[in-house]
DNA sequence: TTTATTTATGCAATCGTTCCCGGTTTTTAG
DNA sequence: CTAAAAACCGGGAACGATTGCATAAATAAA
């Protein structure tokens, strides 16, 4: 079923003038006489004309959409960020075409793909948990295709990147902690190829540190998948409270699903928080005030992420001259200080 | 910057060949030798041709994309049901540009024009909670544009359709209430423009009447925007509970934002549930399990009803023929009984 | 009046692809 | 050995819009 537009031609015919003089009316030419243009406008208002975006970007080989993949729409963190991409894209003109990896190295390839096949004029990417080789980015990228990573950036890739200052979101989430006591203190963390992962790791690494507490190895546990399966979370909070010589008093969750997965766990072992285990988590839910106890949380400015990459991606895409100079934007996180980080029971 | 691609005629210089040749080589033609098309698929490959979509849809008249104007991608129901629409437009070979209108009516216009600019071959479509107008969808129904409702649909338009049996999930909810031993219950409704809400209202209404309690018309309240601002739950929860002349025991929210945003309210009033006041929300987040009390839920298979619906809007896309049998699919909800809409409090 | 200049418009190429029409060969049949 | 039929391939129009160039008419200057 189709549904026949009218185009220029159309209206060259009713007015008895050429496709040419139509379009050049219709952009206020100046090699237009003012009676023509009144006349071609007012019939286009009329029949309702729209140029056909389609035949405009087989001219100007540029498709004014920008590609996004993510692991999952379904989080928090990522559906604010579209929230902030789509805000500036519509603004400018562009839309946006979103594609998940689910945290699968192999989608994020099979996706990539996808959007190249569409002609998208840029993408957006927050890298998958299971992306270790970048090849498919280098590749696009040597060509000069316009790339922006957002949140999980990759470091060998000179592109602009925009972030959250991660490694401080993790010093403060274990500074908390042991201000509140804790000297045991756990981290449950995402995939070991992600900087983000690093960064956070580093960061609990040197608040421990700095407060003269050892750190010890077997506290850390990496999910690769991010905390998508729960499986994954229960077999890492297993060992970390379970098989350790010194069983932590509190654990910081380094990611969104990471954050819900170990609070079901802990209920599930009928563990209380803070009294028997204390937490904070990196989330961007807007529901973590609501659980109790209440959820104290290391937050990320989700949407101003979005934001930022996406001006920066279609300051590139406009750029005449290949780009250079690559910004990399770190935003400050917000920790919110709530029930499940208090102090531990006293027995 | 520019990336350039390689193009059909490029493959025609290189071999020496016309570019009807190579197409018809590409594309498996019976015109065309064996030995040619080798020659000619293998030398693609090499230089890893990939045919220019954007030629394409100008030449065959369709862009393989659709559109989808939800209220907000960041609420469970919307994302888990763009994840359905997602994972079959992929396989189809289509792409989803999503587009959000935050409750407005005005952005829904907006979006929905934005979209037509942009050539989509059909759209999904879940109206806002203030769209009370059709012109704008049902201009575009009448030019034979393919349309398909899901979740919020429009009664007054002759298309497919795809939602939940929303009667049955308020029916069930009321009753369990009942069941539970509560006579006065109130429900926090979404906005009354929408048939969803209508219907949950009137599932509402028959379990109450078919357990002889009497209906009182103070006993429901309405939030236009479908609890998006705080300011209007809070409004509704204080008239409900608070200026009645018979105080509810329980309430029933029908939409996720009125669900948490009725969970909010009763903690900054220190109202326990379901001691002081029960409740079941309609309410798709994967958390609620999460929350103490664990929260009574109305689920609805929002995956599926995606998946449904593209479907259908692919079968209308693809058909040669203009569609004049309209389907209205309706899934059933999924009650889920936790600690939220227990007992009252015996006094 | 003749030439130069301005003004207003049309022609045709272009973007990448498909496909209708032809036009050569080569093979097969009579 | 010739006519018909395959088999194979190229030319060019088309999709909708833009744009450099050509052209015509109208006006201005000489």
């Amino acid at each position: 079923m189709k549904y026949e537009a009218v185009t220029i031609k159309d209206i060259a015919k009713a007015l008895g003038l050429s496709t040419s003089t139509v379009s050049r009316a219709l952009r206020d030419s100046y090699e237009i006489s003012t009676e023509t243009k009144k006349i071609v406008i007012e019939y286009a208002q009329q029949i309702n004309y729209r140029p056909n975006p389609i035949a405009l970007s087989l001219k100007e080989k540029r498709s004014r959409s920008i590609g996004i993949i993510v692991c999952e729409i379904a989080n928090s963190f990522f559906s604010q960020a579209i929230n902030g991409i789509e805000s500036i894209a519509y603004d400018k003109g562009y839309n946006v075409i979103i594609a998940q990896s689910h945290e699968s190295y192999e989608r994020e390839i099979l996706n990539l793909q996808y959007l190249a096949s569409r002609s998208i004029d840029g993408l957006l990417i927050s890298v998958s948990s299971e992306t270790e080789n970048l090849d498919h980015l280098i590749n696009l990228h040597k060509r000069g295709f316009p790339i922006v990573f957002f949140d999980r950036v990759v470091e060998d890739l000179a592109t602009h990147k925009v972030g959250v200052d991660n490694y401080k979101g993790a010093y403060d989430a274990t500074t908390e902690l042991i201000k509140n006591g804790h000297q045991n203190i756990a981290m449950v963390a995402g995939s070991e190829f992600l900087s983000i992962t690093k960064e956070r790791v580093a960061g609990y690494h040197q608040a421990l540190s700095d407060h003269q507490i050892p750190f010890d190895a077997n506290q850390i546990e990496y999910c690769l998948h991010g905390g998508m399966l729960y499986e994954e979370v229960e077999k890492a909070l297993g060992k970390l409270l379970y098989q350790n010589t010194n069983t932590p008093s509190a654990v910081i969750a380094s990611a969104d699903k990471l954050t819900t997965n170990c609070l079901r766990y802990f209920k599930s072992k009928n563990l209380q928080v803070p009294s028997d285990i204390a937490m904070i988590g990196f989330s961007n839910l807007d529901l973590t005030d609501l659980l109790s106890p209440s959820l104290s949380v290391i937050r990320q400015p989700a949407f101003e992420i979005g934001q930022v990459a996406i001006e920066l991606l279609i300051k590139q895409i406009e750029n005449k001259r290949p780009t250079t100079e690559f910004e990399k934007i770190i935003l400050p996180p917000q920790m919110i200080i709530r029930e499940s980080s208090g102090a531990k029971k006293i027995r």
